[in-house]
DNA sequence: CTCTGTGAAGTCATTCACAGCG
DNA sequence: CGCTGTGAATGACTTCACAGAG
């Protein structure tokens, strides 16, 4: 296992590898080879080969990786076999709706509190969890006590920044944030940034081509295409 | 203007510029260099250069770009000159949360339906805006009727390909999609995938790792930094 | 003979660096 | 002069292609 450093395209792909392989498992497959697991999505097979190889030699020539071996170690890699405590921050519609996420829950994060400065919301709980919601000013005080690891920021863009550092001041090494703001993090300190209004926004972008170009996009599309028809095949 | 293929990095930057120019024009400034622009999130003045390069020569050698001139190139350039009328499918908890998503009225979207197969949801309305809840059975017929050009996948990973068929099927053109699962698009449809269980590994593959090789030295922090705004360059 | 693991080649993206305009 | 626009250089990521293990 050589430790230089792995690109986040990469861990990226190991998560979706790992819920490819959960899917597997539950179907009752025992091995499966690049190849097979590049048709799922339509992913080269020498990038799965390269992603794993990073981390070790899981595979077995001429047969494949064993899915429950593979999806054991992208676990451990991913650092899945603990449950990381989540804390939202702001708890309006975007953050209620992540704390009520059930997607999260099967995984392993575990939303453990929501902060608010609204005096109405500070002291309710949200959703069947019943996850409580407390004062901004207490964030230092909980990611201690209830061993927060990992932080989402659901506030407007304006204050973004100020909570991001009130977050990081209570030392939490690891924040979601979905507020559409460039923010600033810390040494240490990662911040991965999911703005959906840029999404909308490159996808606005595509529609607004002239259908030409959108069709004739390129090899990569027609790549596609191929993998599809033999991704049909397959499952016939 | 020379029409070569657009990299969706760039197209995701321009979704950031245009954002930071209404915030400049607000603040009441006329005019700003490549280099002030970079300056406001980490990236390299060379690059906002060279993205607007793309698409013709916006700036004033000597001054830098006009701020009102700039913004609006970009937002004709985006499509943003138009409203995007989005249809959101699954009026669950997230699909509920984006209809009342305050960011998406402030830009050109606006959400003018929601499905779900719920026949308790099917005849709802959703939020202030009283967003009605159709039968997803009336896909095509309201893609039609209110002229949808855009569609949220907001339903279960399982289901999730089929809503995508149906949706295309319809003749949209562009779909964000939520569930956790690697759709298959079809020529001419653009899907873009927010995962955010990938995001969330993504952290804690991050946590996961020693601390000596989360802090690394400042140069990969800073480069880092550049990288927050999740690109999704590979649509899964 | 199949499929992995991996250098080498290829492709794409970012940054440098500077000519030349205003 | 300062700052844009852009080739040329560098760097990052992906794909090829094949030696060699099982």
């Amino acid at each position: 296992m050589k430790r230089e450093k792995i690109s986040e395209l990469t861990t990226n792909r190991l998560s979706v590898y790992l819920r490819c392989l959960n899917e597997l498992r539950a179907a009752g497959i025992k091995t499966i080879s690049s190849q097979e697991l590049a048709d799922q999505f339509k992913l080269n097979s020498a990038q799965i080969r390269k992603d794993l190889g990073y981390f070790g030699e899981f595979g077995v020539r001429g047969t494949g990786y064993s899915i429950e071996e593979l999806r054991q170690h992208l676990t451990k890699i991913l650092g899945l076999d603990k449950v990381h405590r989540v804390g939202i921050v702001g708890a309006g519609r975007l953050g209620t709706a992540l704390a009520n996420y059930n997607g999260l829950a099967k995984s392993s994060f575990a939303v453990v509190a929501l902060f608010d400065n609204d005096q109405q919301k500070i002291g309710q709980t949200i959703g069947v969890d019943r996850i409580p919601v407390y004062d901004v000013k207490k964030i230092a005080k909980l990611v201690h006590n209830e061993e927060i690891d990992i932080a989402v920021i659901a506030v407007p863009a304006r204050v973004a920044q100020r909570v991001l550092n009130q977050i990081m001041a209570a030392g939490v090494k690891a924040v979601l944030n979905f507020a559409p703001a460039p923010l600033v993090g810390r040494l240490g300190v990662k911040v991965k940034t999911v703005d959906l209004t840029t999404s909308l926004e490159s996808l606005s972008y595509f529609l607004a081509l002239p259908q030409k170009a959108r069709v004739t996009n390129a090899r990569r599309v027609a790549a596609e295409l191929k993998r599809q028809v033999v991704n049909d095949k397959r499952d016939l």
